[in-house]
Formats: C-alpha cells, sequence, structure tokens
DNA sequence: AACATTAATGTAAGCGCTTTCATTTGGTTT
DNA sequence: AAACCAAATGAAAGCGCTTACATTAATGTT
C-alpha cells in the first residue's frame, strides 16, 4: 500500500502539499495538483483513514445504538442514517443496546472509545439524568425517539401522545366505546406516551379510562397474542382494541382468531408504526404513521450539520403521527 | 483525556511498560502491573483506538456489507454478527450495497478503506470473477449466502436448491400437481437455486416444468402481489403457488384474497425464509426455515478464527433448510 | 526598480500508541 | 563472590497522516 511519503516523492513535492491536494486543494497551484493527482494515480495510492483521524482528531464515522439490528422499525432507521450519512462520505459504526441500562452505558462507551466524532442514540433503558450529563461532556449526540426538556435540542422525537390519541379517537369515531389496550412495557416513554394519547382521547368521549382493559406487554408479536387471550379472559366486554404496535397488533389478530372471533366484525384492532407488513395483514391493519426513516436521515442530517458544518434544511425536532385508515376496525 | 503518558509518568513506568499491561501484561511484574492498573484508574484512561490501529496495524473492527440495513433476513443476520463480534470487542461498520455491482464494489472499498481487518459480504451483483481476485488480495473476506466453488472457504451458504427442492415436494405430496412459481430475480443466485430446486421436485414426480408458470418478481410484497394477479390472468389452472421468500408469499395472499380466492382453500401458498412474521400471517404461513441468524454467527465465528486467532467450535460452510409446515397449504 | 503583499510550497513537530532491541535487575549456580 | 541467565523494564523509532510556521515565488505598487 502506497503512503503519503511515495506520492510526495513520486509527485515531486512536499507532503504537506500532498495533504492538501487531498482536502480540498486549496492553496495549491494547477499544476502542482495535478501532478500530485497524477502520482496517486499511478500509485493507487489510497490515503490511511486511521493515520488520518490520528492527526486530525476526527474520525468521520458516527456510532449508531439501536435497541436491536433486527426489527421493522430499527431496520428503517439504520438504512436512513446510513444512507444519509454515507453520502456524506462518513460511516457508521453500529451497536446494540438490547434496552437495557448496563448493555446501554456498554455501547456508548464502546462507540465513543472507537473515536465516533458523533453518536446517534436509540435507547430507552438509560435514564434522563446520565443523558443530561452525557451532554455537558465533549461527546456530541443525537437522541432519537426520545425526549428530554433539558436537552431538546438533542432529540429527534414522535409525538407519540398524540399518535395514541389519533389512534383511539379514530376508533371512537367509528363508534367504538369499549376499547382495549395492549400497550408496550410502560416504562419505556414511548409505550407510555401512547398510552396517554389513548387516556386523553376517552377523557374527550367523557369515558373514564378503564385499567382493567390495560394489558401490558412486549413489543413483540408474542404478546400481543397474549394479550388479547388474557384481555378475552376477563370477560369485560371490548369490541376493539388498540395495539401500541403492529407487531403486538399482528399476534392480537392472529390470537383473536385462534378464539374464534373475525377481523373486524366481531373485533376491530388498531396498530401503530404503519410497518410495511402492515398491508399485507388479512385484514389489512388501520395503524399510526411512524415515520422513522425520515427521522433517522434527520438525524443524520443534524449530525452533519452540527458536528461537520454541512450545509443542510432546517432540523425537525419532533415528528407528527398520522391516521392511516386500513381494513382492521368497523363501524359499529 | 488522559493518555499513555500521563499514565507513564503517574504510574513510574516506561510507556512500554504500559502498554504491555494493557496488552495481556506478559513479562510485568505483579508489583508494576498493579501500580499501573492504578494510574489507569485514577486518570480514568481510555486507550485511543485510533492510535492504537494505527501502531498495530489492526483496527479490530469488521465491515459488513449487506444489500440493505432493513427487511426482516438483514437485520437478523447483522444481529447474529453483532452480537458475536461485539462479545470479543470487535466492532462492526456496516454499509449497504443494494443489490447493485457498482454500489457494491463501492461499500466493499469503502470498507477496506476504512481498515477493517475482515469483511463479511452480503453481495448479489458483484460478479464471481471480482470476488476470486478479491481473494488474492490481503483483505480477508467471508461471504454470506453465496457459494463460489473456486472460493468455498470463503463461504457461508445456504442450501438453497435443497430448500426450493423441499417447498415444492410438500406441496406436491399432498396433492398438488399445478404448481406455480413466484420467483425473486433470477440473476441472484439464491433465486435462481431455489428454483432449481423447485424444477428438481417437480421432475422427481414426472412433471415437466411449466415456464408459463412462472412469474420472476423482486423479492419484495408488492412482487408476489402482482405475481398472483398476472399468473391469475394467464388463466392456467394451478391450486398452489410457491413464492420464493415469504414477504412475496404475503403480498401473494393479500393478492389471492383481493381476487376471491381464500387461502388455503382455493389456493395453497408456500413461502421461504421462515422470517417471524411468516407465524403471524392469516393463514399461517407454511415455509423453509433459512437459519440466518445462525449463518451470521457462523461468519463472525469464521472472522474471529481465522483473523484474530480466536478459539472457536467447528465452521459449518453450508447449512441445511427445513421445511416449516403450517396452515397456508392445503390437502388435495 | 525597490519594496510590500499575497500565494504557493516546504519543514518539522506532533497525534497516541506498539514494538524491537538494548539495558538493568535479581536470582542461580559454582 | 564471581559468573551467568532469565525476567523485567526502558529507550526510541516508527505507524501515515495533519498543520502551524517558515520560506520562497509570484504579483502588484509607486
Amino acid at each position: 500500500m502506497a503512503t503519503i511519503y511515495e506520492v510526495s516523492a513520486l509527485a515531486g513535492v512536499s507532503l504537506a502539499t500532498v495533504s492538501r491536494v487531498m482536502n480540498g486543494g486549496t492553496r495549491v497551484s494547477e499544476k502542482t495538483r495535478d501532478k500530485v493527482n497524477k502520482a496517486m494515480e499511478d500509485l493507487n495510492y489510497r490515503p490511511s483513514s486511521i493515520a488520518r483521524s490520528l492527526a486530525s482528531n476526527c474520525s468521520n464515522s458516527v456510532g449508531i445504538l439501536v435497541s436491536e439490528l433486527h426489527g421493522p422499525i430499527y431496520g428503517e432507521m439504520m438504512s436512513g442514517i446510513e444512507k444519509q450519512l454515507r453520502t456524506a462520505g462518513k460511516h457508521v459504526i453500529i451497536a446494540a443496546g438490547h434496552s437495557d441500562a448496563v448493555s446501554e452505558k456498554d455501547g456508548i462507551e464502546f462507540l465513543i472509545d472507537r473515536n465516533c466524532d458523533a453518536l446517534i442514540l436509540h435507547v430507552e433503558a438509560i435514564s434522563d439524568e446520565y443523558l443530561i450529563e452525557l451532554a455537558k461532556s465533549k461527546h456530541p449526540f443525537i437522541l432519537i425517539n426520545r425526549y428530554i426538556p433539558q436537552i431538546s435540542d438533542n432529540c429527534i422525537s414522535l409525538n407519540n401522545r398524540r399518535g395514541g390519541y389519533l389512534a383511539t379517537k379514530a376508533l371512537l369515531e367509528h363508534g367504538h366505546r369499549d376499547i382495549a389496550y395492549i400497550s408496550g412495557p410502560l416504562w419505556k416513554m414511548d409505550a407510555s406516551d401512547r398510552y396517554l394519547g389513548h387516556q386523553d382521547a376517552l377523557s374527550e368521549y367523557g369515558i373514564t379510562c378503564n385499567d382493567t382493559l390495560l394489558f401490558e406487554s412486549n413489543f413483540q408479536e408474542e404478546g400481543g397474542n397474549e394479550g388479547i387471550s388474557t384481555l378475552l379472559d376477563t370477560h369485560l366486554p371490548f369490541s376493539a382494541v388498540v395495539c401500541a404496535n403492529d407487531e403486538m397488533a399482528a399476534g392480537a389478530m392472529q390470537a383473536a382468531r385462534d378464539k374464534g372471533l373475525a377481523v373486524p366484525n366481531d373485533i376491530s384492532v388498531m396498530g401503530f408504526d404503519n410497518i410495511l407488513l402492515a398491508q399485507y395483514m388479512y385484514p389489512k391493519l388501520s395503524t399510526v404513521n411512524y415515520p422513522v426513516k425520515d427521522m433517522g436521515k434527520m438525524a443524520a442530517s443534524w449530525i452533519l450539520k452540527n458536528i461537520y458544518q454541512a450545509s443542510q434544511p432546517e432540523i425537525t425536532h419532533v415528528f407528527e403521527p398520522e391516521l392511516v385508515w386500513r381494513d382492521s376496525v368497523n363501524s359499529l
């Protein structure tokens, strides 16, 4: 592998000059620039990103921490981020936090130790305090899908509460009054916010929210499955169930059918997230759109703008959800 | 950020000694080791991975190139890889190749330039020749979901042909004789292998494979959707359709229903991959299991073993698919 | 034509580690 | 106690770049 020395020798110029033409090439005459470029090509020279990072104290890499590497949401998120960053010549280092505080801290340290210039964090278990503290350090980061008032500039989030509201409101508008709710783990902000929105809608219709119709679950298919079974076993009446994400909705639908209930005739199901498969479920799932890919892109833009001084369009910090009406809900 | 100098000063030893205790600590007396460790803690010292890489010519990072960062298959794959590698203290740099030759080459160069110690490649568009050539260079890599005889040691693949065989055979065993096939892009190895397997099964039953019942599509829901519509429009009779992956199967089911056909009564559907959602579709999808997460782990093991000299269990190069029987196929 | 400016290029000192080789230390052997 | 040897430690030269500063060349001013 050729080094900058060989290039400088072949081109008959100094190291500094070679370095200059590599980086934007200000203050270099046309003639020398050409000589150097020629030498680079002849030697098939590739600068060492490592040496570069060491000397410049900038690694051109951004660390991403997501809860999991699989799953429809994180996939879209990473996809959006990578696309944006790669175009700008930055690269991503990815780690998983597994929704566990220790593991998330590990992940953050891991990424910091890797000299990432900035971090994009999707963390759920780590405390606000820790993050507020981290914001004071010299390691820039942006939080995705989380809102902490004290560091709101570092947050890109979905208005989950409004999303929850929209979901339940749609049900109410279609005549449903007894509405069960299958939630994600309520210690997770997004889960609890969505549930708050649900309550907002109910109270708007003068319905006192009944916690007996709440099932707290795990955001996975299996959880939705369990949720329906448990709720049905209570023998409390309900004509619809809103699930805090589409995967649980899939599980719920299945469980309902296994119990001999038709969706949406016997029971309506509302999801949340609008993952790709929502439109391929049967019946097609009514849900709330979570523009996660766009949010990923936005996080990347924030980094590009604030860390790498690239010019970027206006940063949106709070995204608004939208109702997506399909076939899994009927009118009473 | 404290450097190794400060540690060495505080501990009253030389740089070399500090370096030694950092790396395994051979040839260091108990006493000095303790002194050094103490100094490190006091200073909250974190070695610079960049400087380390530059000096040692080893970055402790492995590059991963997948076609997309989203989607059920790649997610599981990355998940398996990351888990294994992270445990070993290595980190992953991820890029997307988008099933496009240029983009894939870009990605590979990108990762190489980033000084990855090794690469895990899921590439579809790049030619065998390029990869065979690459294998001669000093950049080690492992290919996942691809088999090239000349460099079989660098390959971890699924026996796709056998998978295709199993899928169609199951249909045949249940009395189906007119079987349509919705394929992925046939220029992709896995797609064509699966189709070959399909033909194997048919000929085993003395059926001449009818290309009129083949629809070549894109491995996505929408493609399955289109596939069924087109196939139905031919008015050729068929009682079952095998889809080259589960996502197309989801699309196919939907399209069939939209056309007023019941699954599996009017038409049986067989998938491939066994993604998580297959069991939550309605009806639950019969499919062929593709142990992609295990394969990801295996790829990581290969790297750990061959590049980092870690001891690892035996490497499996070819994985065998298995039929998963569920509700989307009926017996004739 | 002498001097002041500005642009182009070069010099050399790091960046924070690893690693070879030389030196010192302490323990054994005779 | 002299001689020897292995183990522990240190000195110093890189790794391949960037960058502040110094130097030289080119251009403009009066």
